[in-house]
DNA sequence: AAACACGGCGCG
DNA sequence: AAAGCGCGCCGTGTTT
């Protein structure tokens, strides 16, 4: 027995205010029901919706985690864990990686043929000011029951052709069960220091403010910094600069950090640059404080929207806030970085764990290129950026002192990087510090010891071109544009890597409610990385809890290479993690 | 006023 | 011939 379900809220965010005055539902013969919570009918409704929900039923619906979110709050009752769901986003998402909307009126009308205007008359009470809720019954009803019968027909649409291919089944079983351990997280969120956001939103702005009046007294007249035009402007006009690259789009001049920093090495006298690049640190770490004050909740608590699908490869993303790409403390080409870490911090009485894959993404290079002497040097512990060192720098390497030996392996490192991706031998060239007819031979090189591995992003370009996609370890399929078949290989790997994390937080998730009944959470996904927080008063008992979160994360039949974790505390902000040896 | 495109920049 | 890829958010500038 399955039903669609679609709630209909006061706003996009259940965690912010927002609620759900109504659902619908929709059988499989198009019987559709619709229930309102509002104007007296709570006592009566509430538990029609917590039996709907009791887990006799499957419910079918787009995007879920978001109806789930509301029908918890609702029920002011976790409901979803035995509960089977069924999610038509999802199942686009498995089918079709490649589609210009996930939208159910969009996907609806594509592939069911439904018009799409019938949101019009909605939309109108809307914009006249207030919400949903206020929109008349009568339409509203028609206006849910549409949508109901959208998923409902997605889902007979979808899931039959799911249930056929095997690999497409477990990948999406997989998605079902990450939707409940993602609704969990967002629920829990993350602490932020509200008292710290403010005083370095306060400190950057009013830095920003003192470098805008260097700037002004640079150029000699009132400019905005912000403005790439005006930048254009003072840089290529007045100051007469090179142009060294255009922008992609409109070819203009490009502005951005690295040709100005080029520009800085070649006229130390000017200013100006280092100054550009000081006001837009202090003003981008400002605008990153301000917003996540704004998104805190009353108890400066952060819950992000995590979507398990954000990314065609099937990685996951994150916004309101993104807090998946918060500044480290070090930038490597910013002169300027804002430690925005500092202000993320574990709830009181508890520690954070950060838990990375190490090396994921070589690793899986390596599985899937099967290089045999790679694949061993992964087993016996071998470092494979030092290998590739000694490979392109020969002697120069075995000569080095540590510390040109760690800007040697560096280079190497990203050479690794680059050329199973298919870079060029100028481009490798650039990346070592050669010449490029150096380059080239140095590349030549890895291609003889390394063919495999070198020839890797070809091998996979020609299946792309023809069969159009690319399979994950996961069952996941990605389509790949013909004309683009070099980023095959790319997608297969962070595809990959993303259906592994997906399967190491359900696992995680599951295993931390039976060892600590729910006392350790799961926070976030980062693409090859979990934060997680964890009590003080059980810090006795981490080594034991720690070893088994590694188990269940580095089992895996799926690669001929083996996977292992690396641990990171934080006992006061993201910024002050430490290494944590599990075996110490 | 709202929606969109673009460039710039942070992360993996 | 040459090319790593994937996201979200900010501010500017243009379009509707």
């Amino acid at each position: 027995m399955v039903v669609s379900f679609d709630v209909e809220t006061t706003g996009l965010y259940p965690f912010s205010g927002c609620d759900m005055f109504a659902w619908s539902t929709c059988d499989p013969d198009g019987n559709v029901v619709v229930k309102r919570l509002d104007k007296g009918r709570r006592r009566r409704n509430l538990p029609a919706l917590r039996s709907l929900l009791n887990g006799s039923t499957s419910v079918v619906g787009h995007n879920i985690k978001f109806d789930l979110a509301f029908a918890e709050k609702a029920l002011r009752a976790s409901v979803v864990k035995n509960l089977p769901i069924h999610d038509t986003m999802i199942q686009s998402h498995v089918v079709e990686s490649d589609m210009p909307s996930r939208e159910l009126k969009y996907l609806a009308w594509e592939f069911g043929g439904i018009l799409r205007d019938d949101e019009k008359a909605v939309k109108a009470f809307v914009k006249q000011g207030g919400n949903y809720s206020h929109v008349p019954e009568p339409l509203m009803r028609e206006y849910q029951q549409l949508d109901a019968e959208r998923t409902m027909l997605l889902h007979l649409f979808f899931y039959p052709k799911i249930q056929e291919n095997k690999k497409w089944l477990s990948c999406y079983n997989m998605e079902m069960d990450l939707i409940k351990t993602t609704l969990r997280m967002e629920q829990r969120g993350l602490q932020l220091n509200r008292y710290k956001a403010q005083s370095m939103r306060d400190r950057l702005l009013d830095q920003r403010e003192e470098t805008l009046e260097q700037i002004q007294n640079e150029v000699g007249e009132r400019v905005n910094p912000d403005s790439d035009d005006e930048l254009r402007w003072i840089l290529f006009e007045k100051a007469d600069l090179p142009v060294l690259e255009l922008t992609e789009k409109a070819k203009q001049p490009k502005v951005d950090k690295i040709v100005i920093g080029r520009l800085a090495e070649m006229h130390p006298d000017n200013k100006i640059l280092d100054l550009i690049l000081r006001y837009r640190s202090w003003s981008g770490g400002a605008s990153s404080m301000q917003n996540y004050l704004n998104l805190a909740d009353d108890d400066g608590i952060l819950h992000p929207n995590i979507r398990t699908c954000g990314a065609r490869t099937g990685r996951e993303s994150c916004s309101n806030p993104n807090l998946q790409n918060v500044q480290k403390s070090h930038g490597l080409l910013n002169p300027y970085p804002v430690a925005e870490r500092s202000v993320f911090t574990p709830r009181p009485g508890f520690v954070n764990f950060h838990i990375d894959y190490a090396g994921q993404e070589l690793r899986l290079l390596v599985h899937y290129s099967r290089e045999q002497e790679l694949i061993d040097a992964i087993h016996t512990g071998d470092d494979m950026h030092s290998m590739a060192a000694e490979l392109f720098f020969g002697d120069r390497w075995r000569k080095a002192g540590p510390k040109e030996r760690k800007v040697l392996r560096d280079a190497a490192k990203n050479a690794n990087f680059a050329i199973p991706y298919g870079a060029s031998g100028s481009k490798i060239a650039k990346i070592l510090g050669l010449d490029r007819r150096t380059g080239e031979e140095r590349l030549a090189l890895y291609r003889r010891r390394w063919p495999r591995l070198a020839f890797l992003s070809k091998e996979i370009a020609s299946e792309c071109r023809r069969v159009g996609s690319i399979d994950t370890a996961f069952g996941r399929t990605i389509r790949v544009l013909r004309d683009k078949a070099y980023t095959g290989t790319n997608y297969l790997i962070q595809g990959t890597g993303a259906g592994m994390l997906k399967r190491a937080q359900i696992r995680i998730d599951q295993y931390l409610q039976d060892v600590t009944g729910d006392e350790s959470r799961l926070l976030l996904p980062i693409h090859d990385e979990i934060v997680l927080e964890y009590p003080r008063k059980m810090l006795p008992y981490a080594r034991d809890v720690m070893g088994g979160i590694r188990d269940v994360m580095i089992d895996f039949n799926e690669f001929d290479v083996p996977m292992e974790v690396e641990f990171e505390i934080v006992t006061t902000n993201w910024n002050k993690k430490k290494e944590w040896l599990l075996a110490a």
